[in-house]
DNA sequence: CTTACTTCCGTACTATAGTACGGAGTCAAG
DNA sequence: CTTGACTCCGTACTATAGTACGGAAGTAAG
């Protein structure tokens, strides 16, 4: 791990952006990330753009976006196609609205259930396992 | 596919459960469901009982349990270890309460940005990609 | 009795997001 | 100039939840 002149090699760049050196090079073979030119035999050199571009890899992670849909998101990181940026980001808020509704209703069908579980002590059957029986 | 006198087919069973026929295989290998004998080279027949246990899986996965807790549920199916069984709920209940604050969160990270994106129409920046590049 | 559909069985493949491994080469410190 | 850490590279493996495939055997209808 050594930071020269000439910029990170892959263990520092992991170690900045808390990932794997070997999650480094599964994003450089998806695509996400460029691979620089090997200097005669060397190792690669990375620069502060990789380093923002991991960054911004996992910004969108953490919203939500798939590695493929980051991919696309990539592709409009000059910041000029604004719109497609925004029907990706508005396809995004439907698929977290719908999980948000399925887990609201788990949620409330769960906490249901365990207080049955506790109001129900010492009864025969088990109202949880009842319930699965039959929803 | 026959329903003949002494059970389903696997083709009926899966139909009927409406899953796929190696979906019932699967679960199968997995122990999560048994395999009836082969009577002497002909062919499985299934009762009502494993059609029930299909059901109960599907309803727990519905409830957000992955197949392993499934079978640790379906362990306790005979419902006289109800505490074990809210035990599990209850875990479960902790998880989708976290992934729900979490999605809270994208939810309103991502409606914010998309409305950033309506708001600054024609700027030179997309807002969205920029705070990509900021969060 | 033949034809067409099912079942059986093992193996292999899908998607998603990585992680691990082994051997060869490179780099830096002592 | 040797040793240990790190890098390179391809391949293979992990988990999760299935789906697909191919050939042999069983079953049902005409």
């Amino acid at each position: 791990m050594s930071a020269s002149l000439e910029g990170f090699s892959i263990g520092t760049l992991a170690a900045t952006a808390e990932v794997n050196v070997e999650t480094i090079r599964f994003y450089q073979r998806k695509g996400l990330l460029s691979e620089p030119k090997r200097p005669q035999g060397g190792i690669r050199r990375y620069a502060e753009a990789e380093l923002a571009r991991l960054f911004f890899i996992k910004a969108a992670q953490r919203l939500g976006f798939s590695l493929e849909e980051v991919g696309e998101l990539l592709l409009l990181d000059d910041g000029t196609r604004c719109g497609e940026a925004r029907n990706l980001a508005e396809q995004k808020l439907g698929d977290v609205r719908r999980k948000l509704a399925d887990l609201h209703r788990i949620e409330s069908v769960l906490s249901q259930l365990i207080a049955r579980c506790h109001s129900k002590r010492g009864s025969v059957k088990c109202p949880l396992i009842s319930t699965l029986h039959k929803i």
